[in-house]
DNA sequence: CTATTATTTGAGCAATCACGCAAATAAGCA
DNA sequence: TGCTTATTTGCGTGATTGCTCAAATAATAG
């Protein structure tokens, strides 16, 4: 992403964007194991269906997950396995700065 | 991020938001070379000195850039270099996507 | 101390977001 | 056809976001 073309930089926006949600990433998680139909992940990640199906369409729109109508249910899976290398780098950086927090709370408070 | 417990997933939301408005992840292209001082980040970003002050700020909140004052100016810096596999992974992605995209709509129309 | 330069912050505004609820739509079956 | 199940969508709501302008703050130079 060195010199990107600016009309680039708004879809990596938009893609970070799909990510920066709770609920849309307990989504993608559970769909590591492979589809899953929307009542499922509704249960899966206690919400109702009709918010899970909004955020379907929203990760689908911007290309994180793949729709695919089979009978009466609607299957979603991931489009690109790759974002789990994404996620698992933030992970990373987030395990890190729960390290210094911690570090620098014990250090001045007791709490924050 | 396979099993997560909830309070982390949290955190990696907040971090993926942090870099889902194009302005922020520009000035984070800025600073790839080394750090800056506000008013020249505002410059390169083409925006107002409050405005970027504003992203800067969430941006260290959220751990992702270190602040430092200096005489009278303020210098901010990257804190975790592997921002920058994130957003290549993402333009990877991204670059996918187009591709694509571009596929479909010459099979479709002429453009969109 | 005062003036100047650099950065931050408060207030307000329009736009977007996630959610709940209810109605609409789609597909299969009696 | 009518019934049932599964998913989507319209609408309203409260909360958040990115931005602007103006005022507040911080640090240095005269």
């Amino acid at each position: 992403m060195e010199h990107l073309p600016e009309a680039v930089l708004g879809d990596v926006a938009l893609f970070f964007q799909a990510l920066s949600e709770p609920t849309r990433l307990r989504v993608l998680n559970h769909l590591r194991e492979g589809e899953r139909k929307v009542g499922e992940l509704a249960e899966l990640t206690e919400t109702t269906t009709a918010n899970v199906s909004r955020h379907l369409s929203l990760l689908q729109q911007r290309g994180l997950v793949l729709r695919e109508a089979r009978g009466t249910s609607v299957f979603y899976r991931i489009a690109d396995p790759s974002i789990y290398q994404l996620c698992d780098l933030v992970c990373g950086a987030v395990a890190r700065q729960h390290q210094e927090h911690t570090k620098a709370r014990l250090g001045l408070l007791g709490r924050a």
